[in-house]
DNA sequence: AAAGTTTTTTTCGAATTTCGTAAAAATAGG
DNA sequence: CCTATTTTTACGAAATTCGAAAAAAACTTT
């Protein structure tokens, strides 16, 4: 249970920018070392606080089809079924959720041929698919898990 | 239109494991010179195709309650409630759909009390929001940008 | 298929960054 | 106020990145 200070949000918030700065420049931009920008975020990635990823542009991919699909699923086969639907390269996202869909996934394709077999063919195939919603995206107006939030916070 | 090759899809690959690793490492594991390698990356940022971030947990921030909300627009103010929605950084994806509902968005709370104040006071207040259909995360299967497909790809 | 052109890759020394670690400074607890 | 612990700084060594020229490969044109 250790809270993250200014500087660690700091040093979140450049490397959301370009998660490829030196540390120095972190470290010159902050006023202080590059040893304590190193250890900052040496014990960040420790506590499992964030990953160095990169986000690749679906669209420049060749992916211009995106969609939001809410599943109904049989009860007791949720768990199997997005299990199933994570190991697709093409879905994103998978979760569990109260409302009106069981699980909710985003994937993309690089025609809407591609998905609608996809969902033709690949979701029928999973054992435990009562009913599909699917939403086809027509304008991305934002798409960053990069989000440092603005007030205090407490590592879990 | 340059095509994706299978050099640059193995760069994205190792890249999404870690964003950090040096590009000497990769040269190593891919049989190429540190040049090659810097020259590609080089090209594909600049053509847009990625971008190095970070990616934080949101609940090892604090941020346990997730959300997907589906929206209702009034004709005609869709984009602005869209960009409206896109300034909080409690939100992070914000897409207008096909479907049954315009927008769909995806923001992150420290807690219920917090999502359901974001609902009443915030959503409330934007002009142009007819409905809202909020969906709680129960459980997080899969949220990665991993999906280099697997096939040839041309840039657009 | 040879010659010329363009693009990509390799090479390599210089500049910069990262790393390991010990000393100094700051913080916390009694 | 003193001691223990944590964090920051400092700094030389190792590794990485960078710039740019040469070499190699890929494409064109004839």
């Amino acid at each position: 249970m250790k809270k993250l200070d200014h500087v660690d949000k700091q040093i979140l918030q450049i490397l959301q920018e370009d998660g490829r700065i030196p540390y120095t420049e972190i470290a010159h931009q902050l006023g202080v070392s590059e040893g304590t920008i190193r250890s900052r975020i040496t014990r960040l990635l420790q506590d499992g606080v964030f990953q160095f990823v990169i986000h690749p542009d679906p669209a420049k991919l060749g992916l211009k089809v995106q969609a939001i699909i809410g599943l109904t699923t049989k009860l007791g086969l949720q768990k199997s079924v997005a299990e199933e639907l994570s190991k697709f390269s093409a879905v994103r996202f998978v979760g569990a959720f109260s409302g009106k869909h069981d699980l909710i996934i985003q994937a993309c394709f690089h025609s809407n041929d591609e998905l609608i077999t996809f969902v033709n063919e690949r979701l029928s195939q999973i054992e435990g698919i009562a009913a599909a919603d699917v939403s086809l995206e027509l304008k991305q107006y934002k798409d960053s898990f990069s989000f440092v939030p603005d007030d205090e916070v407490t590592l879990q």
